[in-house]
Parts: structure tokens; C-alpha cells; sequence
DNA sequence: GTACAAGTGATTGTATTCAATCTCACATCG
DNA sequence: CGATGTGAGATTGAATACAATCACTTGTAC
């Protein structure tokens, strides 16, 4: 029914199903509902209405926050609770700043490791899998846009993102751009990024960069697409203060 | 005894002792064993252990371990238990071209803000104890060289920048600046930075542009002083598999 | 009427307990 | 001899119960 299945890779396990566990779910599920404006800034969030919500106790839901503050999505003072961050949009400049530096390195690092792959023979089972992920991902987007359901389009973009993150192999890496990724899409909150069409289809060139090995391509491809969203942006807003 | 004061803001808080949260404390007592090298990357680190060690329940052992998975510190499988992560070594190249983007832009924001706190008369409450925290770092920094206590400048040197992330004001660059820069001081280890003495000297003088509201020096002075920190890692990790 | 203080309710922090899952050694079979 | 299945032990995941702290209300004194 809905174009966009929050589990692509379950048909493919064969060891069973192995759903997530409800930790894990209800923490992307919270981040989620933070970064597409479902739980607005400033919002306090209790425990207990958490925990009550999806049916779980307290504890899992604490680790949960725990995790979203360290990532910046929330922000708790001791005995006092927790209350959803407010959006970075001051930092917005500094953020795409370092975006741009923190994508061009992951996506040189990800054609260099496709091309150390090929170059040894046969590609590891963990980066194929990386790479089956990002074919879907960009799969799913040509269907997404075809259908003209551009809302569903910003959580793509992360995990697209994302998803070249895993094939650069760097966990360091990895772990910051989820939180720069996450923050970036949050500026846009509930409103829809008007480049967004155009912004996808750069994917697929950046992709064929990463396969074809050639990493000073995959930088500077990245580096562009990076540096146009944030234009965008800036854009945006500085139209809608004037 | 120790020349470092594990907390040196504890005889200027007029309303309580306030000690940090078990928890918090915990947090970063094994952060900062895993930077330096009292817990080996791969280290197999059991919650009831830990919760052993320091006298306490597995609950805020846990938190502390989501908390240090986001961070990268450790990784986490379920069911599996957590080990420490390997040292980002082959990393190196590109942590190090991250956090100069990063260390800049925190930089020039740090003085911009400055400048615009003292421009809107008194500067707030906030701003000065982040201020008066900076100055103590870096007049302890100045005592351990004059005593030649070198193997206490790594730590310091993580608190005197992510001190100006604070004064920056930004949540957003100081979350990543906590993770890239303890992910920095984990490259050398055990290892003693050589580069130390001078490197210190710099902090002065980037402290001053701050000050001053000098934005563009601010940030000019930072980058060269990531810029060489790099270099200098560069040299002796090629010498050294050389 | 205002300021201050104590009390009360709500919320988070922690401990304890039990359930679910994984790891690893050992035995069995080909 | 090697591969595979099974079981016990260890470890994490989650739920419940209780303690500590905070914020807000309410009452009282001035």
C-alpha cells in the first residue's frame, strides 16, 4: 500500500524474520516524528506518555532518549525531564558548512573502498549488502517521484545519504553524518524542499561515481550537490524574512 | 594533589555542591578510559562489570553505553553485549578534514557571538561561566606545562575546544565537536602528542581573537591550528610504519 | 496585595527481578 | 576427522517497585 516499506531488506533474511527491537523502533520512531515536525520543538516529553504510547516500559524509552540527546534531538536536565530541542536554524550555515566537508569525504572514501573491493577479488557480503540497500533506496525514490509524492522524499534523502556513509565502511563518519543528515532535513521541517526532484536525480550520478572506483569525482559530485541544497535553502529563507 | 581538579567550577556555584549524576559520572569515566587507553579498543565491557566497578545498578550502566554507541565509543549487538571500538586509525585522513571544517566554523561562531553579546550591553550569565570555565582550562593547561606533567594535555586540550564550542552557543556543533575530538585524542592513545607544548601556546591566541569578536581570525587561526595538529599526526604515524 | 515558604503532585533516577537471546563447549553423526 | 545439532551458562532486554528531586500550588505573614 504505501510506496515506501519501513523494512526493505525483510523478504531477503533467510535465517527469519527478525523484527527490530521495539527499542531500536520506538527510538527512530521518536527521531522520525522530531525531524518531519509530527513532535515540535520545545515540546516536553515524558517518559511515562512515551512509554504508554507504544506499549513499552520506561526503560527502553529512557535508553531511547538517552540516544536522541547525545545525537542533539532532545535536551534533558536532571529531574526535570526532557523537551524536544529547538531547530538549529542559527546554525544552519555552519551545519551545511560542515555538511559539505563531512559528505565529500564520505563519498571519497566509499568510491576508494568500492574500488579496494573490486580490486581483492570479490566484494565483501557486508558491503553488497550496503549496496543492494542503496539500489533500493534510489528505486524507491524514481517510484516516489513517478507517484509525485515528493513529501516521502526527505526520508530517502537520508537514508540515501546515509546508505553511502555504510559503504564508506567508516563507523566515525557514519555516526556524525547521522546526526548532521537528521539535523539538515529538521530545517526543513514540515515544508517541503522545493529542489527536491532535481536533488535526487544527482544521486545517481554520485552513485555511479562510488561504483566506478573514481573517488576525486565522487568527492567534487558530492561536493556540489551538497553546496546546491544549502543555496537552496538559504534561499528559501532568507526570501521568506524579508 | 592532582594539578587537574576533576571539577574546577565546584567552590563558585553558590546554591549547592550539586554533584553530577551517577550517571554522568560514570558516562565519562569510561569515555575517557576508552580515549586513553586504559580500555583497549575490542575490550568486551559486560554491564554487571561496570556496574560492579563503580558501585552501582545496571540501569545507569546502560544509559551511559546508549549514550557512548551514539558517540561511536563503543559498539553495541543485542543480546551480544558491547565491546569497544576500534581506534578510527585508517580514519585518520578523514576525521582530521572534518574537524578542521568543524573546529572553524565553531570558531568564527564563538566570536561572532562575542562580539554580539557585548554589543547588546552586558554579556549573559551563560556566556560568562562558559567564559570563566575556558580561562581556568587554559590557565591549567599553562601550570601542567610549567610542571611538565605533559601526559595531562590531551584531556585538557579536549576540554579547551569543546569550551569554545560552548561559547560558540551552538547545541548542534558541540554534539559533533564531543564526538570528532575525543575520536582525535584517541588516535594518539597512550602516545604522548609531541606537538603538545606548542600547540597549547596557539589556544592563547585564538582565546584572544575570540575575545575580540574577530571572527574571520578566529576562524583563519583555528583551521591552521587543526591544519598542523593534523600534519603532525600524519608524520609520526608515516614514520612510524615506515 | 505581594512576597515568601511549606506542602503536594508529578516526573525522573535507580534498584531489583524476571524473561529473551546469544555464545560456547560438548556430544553426535556423517 | 570435520561438520552439525543441542544444551547449559552467561549476558542483555524489559517490567515493576521504590527513592530522589523538582515544579507548581496554596496558604500565610507582612
Amino acid at each position: 500500500m504505501q510506496p515506501l516499506q519501513p523494512e526493505p531488506s525483510s523478504p531477503e533474511s533467510p535465517d527469519g524474520p527478525r523484527e527490530p527491537a521495539p527499542k531500536q523502533r520506538v527510538q527512530d520512531e521518536i527521531r522520525r516524528d522530531i525531524i518531519f515536525g509530527t513532535l515540535p520543538p520545545g515540546t516536553r516529553v515524558t517518559e511515562a506518555a512515551l512509554a504508554a504510547k507504544y506499549g513499552i516500559s520506561r526503560v527502553p524509552v529512557r535508553e531511547a532518549l538517552r540516544t536522541l540527546e547525545a545525537e542533539g534531538f532532545v535536551e534533558s536536565k536532571p529531574y526535570a525531564g526532557s523537551t524536544v530541542s529547538k531547530i538549529p536554524v542559527d546554525d544552519a550555515d555552519d551545519l551545511f558548512f560542515v555538511r559539505e566537508a563531512l559528505e565529500a569525504a564520505t563519498a571519497r572514501r566509499a568510491a576508494k573502498r568500492a574500488a579496494a573491493q573490486f580490486a581483492a577479488g570479490a566484494p565483501s557480503a557486508e558491503w553488497w549488502k550496503a549496496r543492494r540497500v542503496l539500489a533500493a533506496v534510489l528505486d524507491d525514490g524514481d517510484r516516489v517521484i513517478a507517484q509525485d509524492r515528493l513529501d516521502l522524499l526527505p526520508e530517502l534523502n537520508i537514508r540515501f545519504h546515509l546508505g553511502v556513509a555504510d559503504l564508506s565502511g567508516s563507523a566515525s563518519l557514519t555516526a556524525l553524518l547521522r546526526q548532521i543528515s537528521g539535523k539538515i532535513e529538521w530545517l526543513y521541517a514540515t515544508d517541503v524542499n522545493t529542489r527536491g526532484k532535481q536533488s535526487w536525480r544527482e544521486h545517481r550520478s554520485i552513485m555511479a561515481a562510488i561504483d566506478a572506483g573514481n573517488a576525486a569525482e565522487a568527492e567534487a559530485l558530492m561536493a556540489s550537490h551538497v553546496h546546491q541544497s544549502r543555496e537552496g535553502y538559504l534561499d528559501r529563507f532568507s526570501a521568506a524574512t524579508e
